[in-house]
DNA sequence: TATTGTTATACTCTATAACTATA
DNA sequence: TATAGTTATAGAGTATAACAATA
């Protein structure tokens, strides 16, 4: 007996993958229309929650860049004048990462237009429901399953 | 007074990338080791879904890829013997993609680990809890919001 | 004329490895 | 020796436009 596919419908990360495709719809012309690509605006974003700087190796992490991407948006958010990069004075290993004025100002003119749309999003999906969803995102992305055993 | 940004943990399409990023997480190790990218697997499954053949347009919709990506895609699918492409009689524009006995012979391969990949996510998650997140996701990309009068 | 799919082109990101500097 | 980040390199996908064939 064979093992079949659950539907291509049923599957949970072409779930996730239309939904995602659904709420950037959204948000695609406004980055467009600031020359922002969506992994540039990710890191702008993580730069934004942060008060203090931030390491590459946590802006990685938390943007889901691999090093040599992030490395590359760095230099081009740098050459923009979007951010500021220092060397750690505790481990002159490590590169420290912030907004500069510039930075803050670009993302202070995309806040309010991006709030707006969030809320056309929000108002249609129901407050309590997507704070749900966002509640459920959040457990399904904190399970880390270990891979397989047959796994390398 | 200026509208601040949500903070970056609460934004939707941040959460929907980190529990996508979470799941795959799970199944990338299978898709590489039969030298399949994502959206190559996508590709496949769309067609394992469907029992007829399936045209260029309505794949390119159920995958999320943009027709210049397919079009490559087909080709190395097609060059490794995976599907087949024949013209439509009935519209000769129309090119009609199908699972070939091989690309139908890796799937049945690949979906018995696929499928125990899944059931430990399941497990893990709860079946239930998985089923209704399934369901808000669908409803979630459902929605299908206007873009902003703004935009082009 | 409009549509279907492919090809052209430039750019960005992915992924792995090699390298530099520092710890 | 190990770690943080960058650079090298190859490959795949994104995105827009132009094109050929068909409707």
């Amino acid at each position: 007996m064979t093992t079949p596919m659950r539907p291509f419908d049923a599957s949970l990360p072409m779930a996730l993958l239309r939904a995602r495709e659904a709420t950037m719809k959204l948000f695609r012309p406004l980055l467009l229309r600031h020359d922002i690509t969506e992994q540039q605006w990710r890191v702008l974003r993580a730069l934004t929650s942060n008060e203090g700087p931030v390491d590459a190796g946590e802006l990685a992490a938390a943007t889901f860049l691999l090093a040599p991407s992030l490395s590359r948006i760095l230099v081009n958010l740098d050459g923009r004048g979007l951010i500021t990069r220092t060397v750690d004075p505790d481990d002159q290993r490590r590169s420290l990462i912030r907004l500069s004025t510039q930075g803050s100002d670009l993302v202070r003119a995309i806040a309010p237009e991006s709030e707006a749309r969030y809320e056309r999003l929000e108002a249609a999906f129901g407050t309590a429901r997507l704070r749900e969803l966002l509640d459920e995102l959040h457990d399904l992305a904190a399970l880390d399953l270990p891979a397989a055993e047959t796994d390398s």
